[in-house]
DNA sequence: GTCTATATTGTGATAGAC
DNA sequence: GTCTATCACAATATAGAC
């Protein structure tokens, strides 16, 4: 029993050394040899723990959502929480930059997550946006393409990217002028 | 001189089986031994035509903004400017995924394109947003974000995507109430 | 649960003959 | 400008001993 509570099981040690990689290295740098050295172990002895390598990283992704539900649902009672929520997620995305991609660049594979994990992480959008599902997408997708494009490189090097942020978050949080929608 | 008309140049031809299978395939895909398979010749005579993979990437690139250029221009006297260019964006990136992936997902090699295709492809948008920069990368953003999550299956299954952009559309285009910028 | 040994498959790229 | 032959790697994964 204290045993248990004090070393950690291989498990997680190898979710813990895949992240390491993937943070420094972006995915290609996890292998499964390099997870293994990481350890002092080799290679194969891996496959005792995980059937194989998708399986340890929807071990990574589920983990990173529970830190960002955390993250986000601390902006909660901000003044402006969209402005906040902003901040707060281009700053997640920035500081993890190859585990922000892995999260968002593939099919999330939801029957590996946790119940309730993928709306705990965006209830507080949800929250921001008025209970307003679409626009609460149209915001996401405004901050995700904010992000992507600067992890990327995307942007030109004079690109006012504060200024960019700003204007669109403006855009996005005031009730828009009631428009009659094309019907089609 | 008539021969030049009729026979495409083996670069054009080694450019567009490389397209080929990145439409087809993805980027994974497009392998310097799948190239010369679809022109029926060996791999290693590829670098005679190009220095590395990099070059014919580059190249690749460079072809598909003249394109995009093309028929984002063509949104221009719309009645809706935004909305028409929001179409075309989605409607391109949809139909040319991997393309559209590789030309979004890393640095652009500015060098290696022609002087000013960059803008032209960005001049519509410039437009639609009344020369306002900021505003237009907002808006690029939010369309990348919308196309980038959709292609990545990244949307749950019952949201609404078109709701979502109309939302977005709306936002971004109406004139925002003027608000003090915190100064900083 | 770890090891060694290995299967299998793939990649980009180069040398040198023709 | 094309060929053959090959280098130099790297990857995931399995078999079977201990």
């Amino acid at each position: 029993m204290d045993e248990q509570m004090v070393v950690t099981e291989r498990r997680t040690q190898i979710v813990a050394a895949a992240r390491e990689l993937l943070e420094d290295g972006g995915l290609d740098a996890v292998t499964m040899r390099a997870i293994a050295d990481k350890l002092g172990i080799q290679a194969p002895s891996l496959y005792k723990h995980f059937p194989d390598k998708d399986a340890l990283e929807a071990a990574i992704v589920a983990a990173a959502f529970v830190e960002q539900a955390e993250v986000f649902a601390a902006t909660r009672r901000s003044h402006s929480p969209l402005a906040a929520l902003s901040r707060a997620y281009r700053t997640w995305a920035v500081a993890h930059r190859h585990l922000y991609l892995l999260m968002t660049s593939r099919p999330l594979e939801r029957d590996r997550l946790p119940e309730g994990l993928e709306a705990a992480a965006a209830a507080p959008l949800l929250e921001a946006c008025g209970g307003d599902a679409d626009r609460a997408r149209a915001a996401w997708a405004f901050a995700h393409g904010m992000t992507s494009l600067e992890l990327a490189g995307r942007f030109p090097a004079d690109a006012d990217l504060d200024a960019a942020w700003h204007s669109g978050i403006r855009a996005l949080q005031s009730p828009t002028t009631e428009q009659p929608r094309s019907t089609q």
